[in-house]
DNA sequence: CGGGTGTTATGGAACGCTCCAACAGCCGTG
DNA sequence: CACGGCTGTTGGAGCGTTCCATAACACCCG
């Protein structure tokens, strides 16, 4: 608690009034551009407020009129550059052009995810998305139930009041599993995400997929994580034992990224010995350094129908909600290749790079 | 503007002391955790609560108590990792534990930048973070003369009311020119970060270390920007000449890694054909795959110590500005070597591989 | 026993806005 | 000319809190 009083005090609309000659209602029918005002009062209303260099105060203004203009945004992690690309969409659109975007950032702690998440219907925000989460469905429940609410990237939420952006993950592993297997790989395996929701889809897409080519019984997974750090240290795993597999599906391009360091660290290149495919298509993974071939996502795309998904929520709180799912593209790069030995050193002609929709190059 | 109401009402103070059969000021003080109540109905306000689900409306809170014990931090560009790993030290630190970070970020759009920093001002935010930006000293005066303000990363604001944390941009220049001059390269040149303060300091910076080796008449700077694209384009600029450069001293690792992606696109190899430096010590970075030599900043602990200011400040408003400068720190890595055709192609022994203070690796 | 001192509890006035009911004019119309 | 229907303006009652002044009560002391 301060001990002294902020520095300055604000105008207020009152002084607003009093400098104009009018009532304070009248102030207040100009600020927010109501009609039956007289041009007269209305310019010197205006002119009041310059003069005094008045702002309104949005928190009283949000208390009177029981709504903020005000959306929270709940992002997992802003190390990962994936959702930073989907909150790109989310606040670069012209949607709403009157209402601020909050990010509150929970660094990967549960149990502070939570807390933000409420601090954020405390502070009385118009609805909430959230961008990559673990919360249990009864917390999504109990705040849809209070407030609009999106959610990007899972797909197991399909609640009434809850609308979902997010892509076909199972789909998606389809299309690395056939990459790879084009190439002539067979060991083929998978450093999964953990145990979220959108890593165990993955994880089943890559089970389905190596069964449907009559892979199954090479079909192996690594548990890892969806940080860079979980990739590296998983790495080891992937050449420790007497039969290490010529490819990997990685659960998402930030652990893949670790993955590559790891494997490249231990003295094995990529893709020369091994071939690795992430899952996200982050715009990081396309620089020539790097050059990721992975699955991608729109990202700015889904950040774009969630903004909009929201705010058509918030003026009909009522509607049935709605659960968008996106198909991933898959974009060959330099870091998948045929396996040792093969012909095939270099991507079939076939597979052009295709960067995600709306990508940044 | 809904046209519904929001899904349910939340319960009220009053409904508390209804139902706990008090007055509100009663459960007021009771939340509060004032002293002078009675066990018995300390208890039974509690009770009721819980029973109630009820939670106190932050923006009524906000607007009686004339502090809202909410942080505003704008953010210039989430993309660029260096900004995040602030963030983590701001936000991170046991500093004020309840007190919620908001955060707010423009995307490189000046405009919208100064437009954010007003609806923090305008949200009540107790105090507000810069944490990296373009804003002219004018606003940044006004901001700081309504609400406790620190800015994070630019050296030139010195003002009564306002605290800063910065690194040593000249000294940091200056390690970077002193590495590659040790190196054995005389043609060093500069890929400026564009028109900000910060890119200013280390432009003068560079120069002045080249003068400092009698090496002022190769030194030649091209202007880029701090953006990975910025970087990209500026590559061409690099090899287009008849004397091109040795080695370069980026103004910012984000651009070195799109200067680097240029450079190899162009068939240069790095640091074979020449050597690049980059400027602030991001996690990425030390990628083996990437593997980029720097100037490491703390950037965590000053992300800390800006918490720590501006906590500061929003108990004692009229305190004296407090100037932090840190001293960077050179990280070798592989992305600099010893010019074409001489003799050391690694790193000299002394410069051992020195991460960023609370470095993630 | 009167009058401090201290603890516990309460009503009501803010905080800075929105929004509704009310009203004064003014017009046209039956 | 009474009347309804517009336009333009205002006071005041909220919104859900905090916080101050005050009161009721117990207790101790001289």
């Amino acid at each position: 608690m301060p001990s002294t009083r902020p520095t300055r005090d604000r105008a207020t609309i009152h002084d607003v009034a009093a400098h104009a000659g009018v009532s304070k209602s009248l102030v207040s029918l100009v600020l927010r551009d109501q009609p039956h005002v007289s041009t007269a009062r209305r310019t010197a209303v205006w002119r009041a407020v310059d003069e005094l260099g008045y702002r309104p105060n949005a928190v009283a203004r949000s208390l009177a009129s029981r709504h903020s203009r005000v959306v929270g945004v709940l992002v997992l992690d802003l190390h990962n550059p994936v959702f930073v690309e989907i909150l790109d969409g989310l606040s670069g659109g012209p949607a709403n052009p009157d209402v601020t975007m909050l990010l509150v950032s929970a660094g990967g702690d549960p149990a502070r995810e939570h807390e933000l998440l409420l601090s954020l219907l405390d502070l009385q925000a118009d609805g909430v998305a959230l961008v990559g989460h673990r919360l249990p469905p009864a917390t999504i429940d109990k705040v849809a139930d209070e407030r609009p609410l999106v959610v990007v990237t899972r797909r197991d939420i399909r609640r009434p009041g809850v609308d979902t952006v997010c892509n076909d993950d199972a789909a998606g592993a389809r299309l690395a599993v056939d990459h790879l297997v084009g190439l002539g790989h067979r060991r083929i395996w998978h450093l999964s995400g953990g145990g979220s929701a959108v890593a165990r889809d993955r994880r089943r897409g890559y089970e389905a997929a190596m069964a449907a080519h009559g892979l199954a019984d090479v079909a192996h997974v690594v548990d890892a994580g969806f940080t860079d750090e979980a990739g590296f240290e998983a790495a080891a795993a992937l050449i420790s034992g007497r039969q290490p597999p010529t490819a990997v599906f990685v659960a998402n391009d930030f652990s893949a990224l670790g993955a590559m360091a790891g494997l490249e660290q231990a003295g094995m290149r990529v893709p020369g010995d091994i071939s690795v495919v992430g899952y996200d298509g982050m715009a990081l993974g396309a620089m020539r350094r790097i050059d990721l071939t992975t699955v991608a996502q729109p990202l700015p795309q889904m950040g774009r129908i969630a903004a909009e998904l929201l705010s058509s929520r918030i003026q009909q709180p009522g509607r049935r909600a709605r659960n968008v799912v996106l198909q991933p593209q898959l974009a060959a790069r330099s870091s998948s290749a045929g396996p040792p030995g093969s012909a095939t050193l270099v991507g079939p002609p076939g597979s052009a790079d295709a960067p995600g929709p709306d990508g940044r190059g």
